[in-house]
DNA sequence: GTTGAGTGCAACCAAAGGTTGCGAAAGGTT
DNA sequence: AACCTTTCGCAACCTTTGGTTGCACTCAAC
């Protein structure tokens, strides 16, 4: 619907470093940017950088906790950005097969013209 | 399988201006940097370095023509791409499901033990 | 109150995406 | 053949983004 709002969720979830944490807080649950820092290959700044793009589309959303921040993912919002992808993967795949089936006809007429 | 390329095709298809490239050498057939920039908000050295990209991912290949160079879609590579999208979203879309389903569980055992 | 873990902010760096400018090669015109 | 147009590739430059280090602040625990 959407086109900028779509690709700032396709921008988000284009970067390996945010998949990873998503992966992360669906799988460990809600974590702070030390706790996801401490799992991934960067910086907790770098990690934070990240938290707050994610939580600027909405995937993720902050809880604080003392001095703590706990973050986790917004299902809704997830759900919505995996409707993205599928939907993306399955233009292209239909596309795909359209495109092979008219390679496939070409074919079947070059053979039927000119007989082999 | 190779976490390398897979994070190779997601940047590639990652951009937006990538994935429309990619969507117009689709429904449109092969095609010259020239004539995808007159499709795109960017420049022709802007779309020139972004099919250098899907190039040496193998998203695209070339194919010389006189003075020009059509681009035009590697079907199987992009299959694979379309791949990667539904992997990663029927994975997060399983662990949103889990989720949902021990949150129902809590709440039902919740409403169980206090009884309302 | 001091110490320690967690956070946020600022400065700085490198890579990526984008632009302009220019020169070279291929094709069409006269 | 000479000329003009189109397309391309290369180089320089700018801006944004992802990453780092360094520092100051807060909250919890001792």
């Amino acid at each position: 619907m959407n086109a900028a709002v779509d690709d700032e969720l396709w921008s988000a979830i284009g970067d390996p470093i945010r998949r990873t944490m998503i992966d992360l807080l669906l799988s460990d649950g809600p974590g702070t940017a030390t706790s996801l820092s401490r799992r991934l290959p960067v910086t907790r700044q770098a990690v934070s950088k990240h938290l707050a793009v994610l939580d600027r589309v909405g995937l993720i959303h902050a809880e604080p906790a003392g001095r703590e921040r706990h973050y986790q993912v917004d299902e809704a919002q997830l759900a919505r950005a995996v409707a993205q992808l599928s939907a993306v993967g399955s233009t292209w795949d239909a596309r795909l097969r359209r495109i092979k089936r008219i390679a496939e006809t070409i074919e079947l007429h070059r053979t039927d013209n000119q007989g082999g």
